[in-house]
DNA sequence: TAGGCTATTATTAGGTC
DNA sequence: TGACCTAATAATAGCCT
């Protein structure tokens, strides 16, 4: 809107996205202010940034609260049709890459399995291995978990706790297992070691979701 | 804002206050849909006017009704500055946990393999150990998981992106092979099974993330 | 009432300090 | 950071159809 005409889409730069939020925040309270005042109508704008743990919001809390509070009590049934397909059919789409990422996963993991029982069983002993190397094993680990760990920070992020793949230890011992055994053992189902969050949780992870993609995307 | 400058004022002409409303309406979502795309904010209006029993809502009634109850959910006590404090409190305390969290992951993960190992060896193959025993290894591992999740829960943690050490497989392997063998085998540099989460999966499973929280917070 | 059409004002991106 | 500046784009009041 000035200088330059800006593209509409997400700005990578922190320092820039963080200024022109600010400014556009401003200008956005102040068009909501205008419109109630002229048009004597009830508007009210929750705002969620990364930069605050509160929202920003107008008028005021109480306003927004009561507010809030007529359009829950509306009848949810206006919800337009469109929203619903298009959302279902992005559950379908997400939920389906999730699966497939799980399954990058599992199998990841069974690689590393697998390769290290290869090995073990080549060496036919623990002992070359020592312990020493295990810590190696460990301290490479702990490498990675770092890099992600930095770009944690880098986002500002209010955090992200990354854990090892839970679900798929067991299976993937057993997958292992089936991998040794000519045996065709039955793949047990993982079980769901789902991480429970509560709802305060919930939204500073969505927040902090948010943050890494922004990042790692754009 | 144009041909003449307007007194902020409630528009007494009903025609004229109509036609404002709707030019400005217009206007006020075209900004909220910017700064969501630009700064990539959660930000949503909801507009109740005269002339619509139902109120125009931004981006979507569904989006709105995720926003604001996650501004129910907000503690009221937010305006005082005590919310940066305790914030700061709450990241060194997260940070702190974290660091906990990575060493019991580490810690895991060295036990997990060395009782692969173990089991390995014994057995010569893991035939002997059976099914049942490696199930066993399972819910070990499990067990320590929950302990993990539970600490996460314990520190209010925000999130889990939960992910296997995805990249670390190949080079771990081969780590292990150098260190086992005596023989400077040449074999080829173990194929990389890493599975590398591009951004389009975390994008994925970011959005899949979002869409499961929305579900357990509505 | 709903759309166009500008002349104007308002907003703001990108700098600078 | 943050406050200010300014060129440039964006929004829109008042008209007109």
């Amino acid at each position: 809107m000035t200088r330059e005409k800006v593209k509409l889409c997400y700005i990578a730069n922190d320092s820039a996205r963080k200024t022109t939020f600010k400014k556009r925040k401003k200008g956005l309270l102040k068009k909501v202010s205008e419109i109630n005042t002229l048009c004597g109508t009830d508007t009210c704008a929750i705002i969620y940034s990364p930069y605050d743990n509160q929202p920003d919001v107008w008028p005021s809390n109480h306003e927004v609260e009561r507010i809030v509070s007529k359009f829950k009590r509306t009848p949810e049934m206006n919800q337009s049709k469109k929203t619903e397909n298009q959302n279902s059919f992005l559950e379908r789409r997400i939920m389906k890459s999730n699966e497939h990422l799980q399954k990058l996963r599992n199998d990841n993991r069974e690689k590393e399995m697998t390769e290290v029982m290869f090995q073990t069983l080549a060496g036919k002993s623990l002992h070359p291995l020592g312990l020493m190397e295990v810590n190696d094993l460990g301290s490479m680990i702990e490498q990675q978990l770092k890099e992600i760990d930095k770009i944690q920070s880098d986002t500002n992020s209010r955090m992200v706790i990354v854990t090892g793949s839970s679900s798929s230890s067991s299976a993937t011992a057993a997958a292992a297992a089936a991998l040794v055994t000519p045996t065709p053992s039955p793949p047990p189902p993982p079980t769901d070691h789902g991480v429970m969050m509560n709802d305060g949780d919930t939204y500073q992870a969505a927040a902090a979701l948010m943050e890494l993609m922004n990042h790692k995307l754009l």
